[in-house]
DNA sequence: GTCTATAGACCGATAGAC
DNA sequence: GTCTATCGGTCTATAGAC
């Protein structure tokens, strides 16, 4: 059984949260009012609230449309048949995506509030279950919740360190993957 | 030669940015105010803005803080006579940095602003630029930009990634050294 | 060095016309 | 669904007494 992000979107929520990632990304979470992401959509903050009840709202809905990236990555690993394809598949996926996002996946992991609100959020938990069990399979000694953590933060922390600020992207993903099957003991 | 924090602090400086890390690792630099650091210190917001001119002053000076605990262990990585034994001493203090400071850390690695700023901070890349030679010497080929960025962002973003919120703090410590130590090709 | 008091801007959020 | 207008509250920052 597989969960959904909690509610549907419109194509005007939609846009709005794209803009308000783009400006999370650039000021933070907190640092991001109402006002600029309505001055970003070219209307008035009234016109946001007619889309969301609250600010609580979109920083939600962005952080699930975020996750939500994962969800044919993960899906597409667990298709594979042997545990080294299914663990290749998912590097290679989320090398991609957080190569693809650079700039907008930092402001999500960095938020206190959200990360707590996340740690709650049932649809985050589905997606961290099945990331760490296609990663470390049933193991749930300590070590085998570290090692996830890790893959997980150095490569959605990588891309956007400045020591790779001017790596071209073809690069930084060859890099990112072959670093990362270095960690996970895989081929290549 | 060496940098160092470019302003030397008062004690009473010091217990103000002691504070204000401690609100910034619970409620996010953004989210946190002049208010409730003044509040925390039992004084009032004028009492605060007597130490710091702005709330500015106070997120550089904290940030700074943080960062200057890297100088000992870079410094004791430097004095080691070959090569793998600075990496393994830098690794070391890394990790025990990261694992002493796990709810401090992630506050000042998540805000955008920060981060901008730090990267055109003389003290930040002077400290960057050590960590990046004691790692990878003096190879400046693109491959040699990403593999510590990444060993950067897997230790400081495992120790706050929900996965291991419960781990505890030796048996964290370990796991990373171990996961390192395989990071960098280092022997144990 | 700490206080009270306040300025002035911006915050999230709402009411009600169109 | 977008607007104008506004509410109450909080923000950073300052003035000036003690």
């Amino acid at each position: 059984m597989t969960l959904t992000p909690s509610t549907d979107l419109s194509v005007a929520q939609r846009r709005t949260i794209a803009v308000a990632l783009e400006l999370f990304a650039r000021h933070g979470v907190g640092g991001t009012s109402l006002q600029m992401i309505a001055d970003e959509l070219g209307v008035t903050k009234a016109a946001v609230y007619h889309q969301f009840k609250t600010k609580d709202e979109i920083v939600l809905a962005a952080g699930e449309a975020e996750l939500a990236q994962l969800l044919p990555i993960i899906e597409a690993a667990e298709a594979q048949r042997s545990v080294r394809k299914q663990r290749q598949e998912l590097l290679a996926g989320m090398v991609d995506l957080a190569v693809d996002s650079r700039r907008t996946v930092r402001s999500m992991l960095g938020d206190p509030a959200l990360i707590d609100f996340f740690n709650h959020n049932e649809f985050f938990r589905d997606v961290m279950r099945r990331l760490r069990h296609l990663l470390v399979g049933d193991d749930h000694t300590p070590e085998a919740r570290v090692r996830p953590a890790m893959l997980i933060a150095a490569i959605s922390g990588a891309v956007i360190h400045p020591f790779v600020a001017d790596v071209d992207d073809d690069v930084l993903r060859e890099e990112l993957l072959r670093l990362g099957r270095r960690f996970l003991g895989l081929p290549g």
